[in-house]
DNA sequence: AAACAACTCAACCGCTATGAC
DNA sequence: TGTCATAGCGGTTGAGTTGTT
């Protein structure tokens, strides 16, 4: 109860809603000086009555560098679809495949554009054939090993017969080193994940 | 031109993971 | 080992914009 008053107390002293101009520009200066990182830090020292998470929210979906706004190219929305039928909605891993675009842009533009465009492709596969299931093809655990985020490019080395590239090792293996040294690898249940791949088979 | 509906997307919320102590 | 602070993620909300009647 008494933390809950403290939440609310908090909260009230916190701006929040649109950033204005002036709020970026203080907000890319004080990341510039102290770095990218300690957002609880940048959020005082910035002078911006801004909670932390507000301020590295900000800054990663608008403020870094190379961000890239504007439309989705054709090559980006067919990379999002075939992504998210391969990892489901896990954003963040997504948009690490999109240089410049963030997690929260294709999470939004996922559920205005594609998730309609997504729904008639099943509903025209539906009328002709049984449609496939809604859940991801990678059913089982996806995990990040190493590296930074968005920092790499060709982690994808085998192509799959659906066309999907994918580096993939298993469970047993944990300790290895991943073939393709690079920062994401798909670690997943043979088991469960194999008739997903294949289910031709 | 006005009213309403539908759409878009920036921002917030709540939760989990992680690291420091 | 437990607790706390912080970062990061996905889901959701709601203000602003655009389209329709």
């Amino acid at each position: 109860m008494e933390k809950r008053e403290d939440d609310e107390e908090r909260k009230s002293h916190v701006k929040r809603g649109l950033w204005k101009p002036e709020e970026d520009m203080i907000l890319r200066n004080c990341v510039d000086t102290h770095g990218e990182g300690n957002w609880a830090d940048i959020s005082r020292r910035s002078g911006l009555k801004r909670s932390g998470k507000s301020c590295r929210l900000r800054w990663k979906n608008y403020l870094r560098p190379n961000i890239k706004r504007g439309g989705m190219s054709p090559q980006e929305q067919d990379l999002i679809i075939r992504m998210h039928k391969l990892l489901g909605n896990r954003w963040s891993l997504i948009a690490g495949r999109l240089p410049g675009r963030t997690d929260n842009e294709v999470k939004n533009y996922w559920n205005t554009h594609l998730n309609k465009k997504s729904n008639s492709r099943k509903q025209n596969a539906t009328e002709s054939v049984e449609a496939p299931s809604d859940k991801p093809v990678m059913s089982t655990g996806v995990r990040e090993s190493h590296g930074e985020e968005g920092t790499n490019t060709n982690w994808m080395e085998e192509t799959n017969c659906f066309g999907y590239d994918v580096c993939i090792r298993s469970p047993l293996t944990q300790t290895q080193e991943c073939l393709c040294d690079e920062t994401y690898t798909l670690v997943f249940d043979p088991c469960s994940a194999f008739t997903d791949f294949f289910p031709m088979l």
